[in-house]
RNA sequence: GCCCGGGUGGUGUAGUGGCCCAUCAUACGACCCUGUCACGGUCGUGACGCGGGUUCAAAUCCCGCCUCGGGCGCCA
């Protein structure tokens, strides 16, 4: 397909071949109308009968809507056409014809509903609206890509099958490796903490995690995409700028390169780079300011996990992306650094977009004995987390890390109202296939 | 895990006991139309998730199942 060119470089003057999708097709009579896309755009081909050899015609306008076909023809410039050029064929080759009944409108005049999209998913994707996600998405990762360099952090891959059975707080999938008990990998903290305590000493990974937590929200995903990031040598501050810096870069980057996309989802008007610094609240702050907007039954106390109805009112209240900070101890994970001169606070983070919480990162307990300390506390066996703090007896420096759920910044950024759509084949509750 | 609400042609919908052999749009098929750009026009095909029950009468009420969405919890 060495002579394909794409619609949007189909120039008037030579003769050229396309290839695409069938659009639409508008016959008027005497004159025919068919409209070529391809990922460049849309072209207008044009049959006028009377003119043009009747076996041509008759391919021609005996297409279905989404064949693909291939057009050869002369491109001529055309005022009344959509784009301004038009292509007059010389031959019409069908490479795949498309059944009739389409189990949905590729040119969105008719809306479908997220399953019925999910289960098309490549015909949704022809959607401009459906294109448009999942470009942004590519710019998003290319562009923290590039931050995470700029920050000197090394991309690494860590294994999704472990041996251990919890870091707490969520249900894990089980498998069974050669026979052996073994589980999908919740998150890469651990291992993203001992690659950080090498010469690497900054890392990040973008990469899927498991969650076998059976909720059924527009937020949730059983298959999320982790973007982490674990940096020696740094604290919580350094880790939260970073933070700030990446998410930051993935705005700036579809600012810049996705105009056409933002336009296509209709938030073209409203989308804005978010300013740095993110305002900090303490724990402390935020249940305070959670009960003085006054949305609960039931005022929060010290050590209270932050329910969802406050976390919106505050979110509404703040208008833009904050950092939450100086969590109780006892409601993070063993691996987060307590205060030293508050043990009760820990160095834990959250970062909260106005609609929900985006990033949990914090500083880690580098300190060996204090680590198998927390592990006892949590009720975890130490043995079981001796290939993880065994790398702490050799030498780890302090360091600070965190976690973005990769499809909450997409899904917040983009305005979408179920995380699913921010995924090409979302695994849920439900959905196991395609 | 607890709770709530849905399922009507291919798609998206209207329809809360008889006015429904079911509305509208779009798609699909046939015909008319030489500049459409959500082309237009005429005609046509096509559906009440599955099973049981109540009733003279069920898309509509009840029960079970399947299935989808949402709220909470938990989490990112």
């Amino acid at each position: 397909m060495d002579d394909r060119t794409y619609t949007a470089d189909a120039a008037p003057g030579g003769t050229v071949t396309v290839a695409g999708w069938v659009h639409e097709i508008r016959d008027l009579g005497g004159i025919a109308f068919v409209i070529l896309r391809d990922t460049t755009g849309r072209i207008q081909v044009k049959f006028e009968k009377e003119e043009m050899d009747d076996d041509l015609v008759e391919t021609g306008l005996g297409l279905s809507r989404e064949s693909v076909v291939s057009v050869t023809g002369d491109v001529e410039e055309e005022p009344r056409a959509p784009t301004g050029v038009e292509i007059t064929p010389e031959s019409v080759e069908v490479l795949s014809a498309a059944d009739t009944e389409l189990p949905l409108d590729p040119t969105g005049k008719v809306d479908a509903e997220l399953p019925t999209r999910l289960d098309n998913r490549t015909l949704d994707l022809r959607r401009e609206a459906g294109q448009a996600i999942f470009s942004i998405r590519g710019e998003i990762l290319r562009a923290v890509r590039e931050a995470f360099r700029e920050a000197n952090a090394t991309e690494i891959n860590t294994s999704k099958i472990v041996a251990t059975g919890t870091e707490g707080g969520t249900e894990l999938f089980p498998i069974t490796y050669f026979g052996r008990e073994a589980f999908m990998n919740q998150s890469p903290q651990l291992f993203k903490q001992l690659a950080a305590g090498s010469n690497l000493e900054r890392v990040f990974e973008t990469g899927p995690i498991f969650r076998a937590e059976e909720h059924n929200t527009p937020r949730h995903l059983n298959e999320a995409t982790s973007i982490d990031f674990e940096g020696a040598f740094c604290d919580d501050d350094d880790a939260m700028e970073i933070c700030e810096s990446i998410v930051v870069a993935a705005y700036e980057g579809v600012a810049e390169n996705c105009a056409d996309e933002l336009e296509a989802l209709g938030i073209d008007e409203e989308f804005t780079v978010p300013e740095r610094p993110f305002p900090r609240l303490s724990y402390e702050e935020t249940i305070e300011r959670i009960n003085a907007l006054g949305v609960l039954d039931d005022q929060l106390v010290w050590g209270d996990d932050l329910p969802t109805e406050g976390e919106t009112a505050l979110g509404a209240d703040v208008g833009r992306h904050y950092f939450i900070t100086d969590w109780p101890a006892e409601v993070k994970p063993f691996y987060i650094m307590d205060h030293d001169d508050d043990e009760a606070l820990s160095t834990g983070f959250d970062l909260m977009h106005p609609r929900m919480e985006l990033v949990s990162g914090g500083q880690r307990e580098h300190r060996y004995e204090k680590l198998i300390e927390g592990l006892e506390a949590q009720g975890l066996d130490p043995e079981a987390f001796e290939y993880y703090t065994r790398a702490f007896r050799y030498g780890m420096p302090p360091h600070a890390g965190w976690a973005i759920g990769g499809e909450r910044l997409i899904m917040t950024m983009l305005e979408l109202d179920n995380i699913r759509e921010a995924v090409l084949f979302p695994r849920d509750r439900q959905r196991l296939s395609p």
